[in-house]
DNA sequence: CTGCAATTGCGACTACGACGCAATAGGCGC
DNA sequence: GCGCCTATTGCGTCGTAGTCGCAATTGCAG
């Protein structure tokens, strides 16, 4: 356990829910400047292997890391319109899992992936959208 | 519709199934080698606009185009050591969507990401696994 | 305290995609 | 068929996200 590895725990916890990996980044650079930016993200891997952050592939946003102990495994939604991340109860996904185990053979990971639609302010009012994913 | 636009409908429909950005490019450069790289890219998203082309977040592997005529309407999911992309059925996620819709008013769009989890083969043997995402 | 393996800092590099702008070409009315 | 106006294109450049090779460093075991 190295100064960089301490580093980036320090930082996520300080951030709290989901940060891009960029994001990490700066709050590493908070945490101790001298950190560079790849050991950021070798350490993100890292800990993802080690079961302390899961990271969550968010369709038009790139890439979120968390720390697992924070609050504990969940699922993600994310608003196509407006960008934000939901999280959902682990047990959503679990007949849908059963059904891909028994009909295909595969094993789902539903937390790795965010699934995607429109929130329920998105919804009301669709100026809300930032300049996200319109196509 | 115009030349490039043609061109980049002429190459999906040639390649089939699901190609990414850049195997668009390149498919797109077997037919007409003067359409530049940006034209396909804006095509695509205009083409997505008009519900001719679809697009799916593929979680490790970045975004892949296909032709909705070709299929039709489908689910998508990725296995996270090959890579492989398998097509289910549309109304896998119907549940799913309903409980979304009447507990968080979310209106999910099941189509636009590819669920992550593992195939079949790889299962059997973790050494078809390309150098993916290991993380 | 010493030595070795793992980790780090660094910079350059790739890949994917977006943008601004001037030139071009589609297709509509006539 | 003709000309005009708008949408689209080609082009280069920029930005972001993430990776790689390598030499220097650091943690840790003995």
């Amino acid at each position: 356990m190295t100064g960089p590895r301490r580093a980036v725990i320090t930082a996520l916890a300080h951030r709290g829910g989901h940060s891009s990996a960029e994001e990490v980044v700066a709050a590493v650079a908070g945490v101790d400047a001298s950190v560079h930016r790849a050991s950021v993200y070798r350490t993100l891997d890292a800990l993802s292997a080690l079961g302390v952050v899961q990271h969550v592939h968010v369709g038009h946003g790139g890439t979120a890391y968390h720390l697992v102990a924070e609050l504990g495994p969940h699922l993600h939604a994310q608003c196509r319109a407006c960008g934000a991340v939901y999280d959902l109860p682990l047990d959503l996904l679990d007949d849908v899992a059963a059904i891909l185990e028994r009909r295909y053979a595969f094993v789902l990971d539903a937390g790795h992936i965010a699934l995607s639609g429109t929130c329920r302010h998105c919804r009301a009012d669709p100026s809300r959208a930032t300049a996200r994913e319109s196509h």
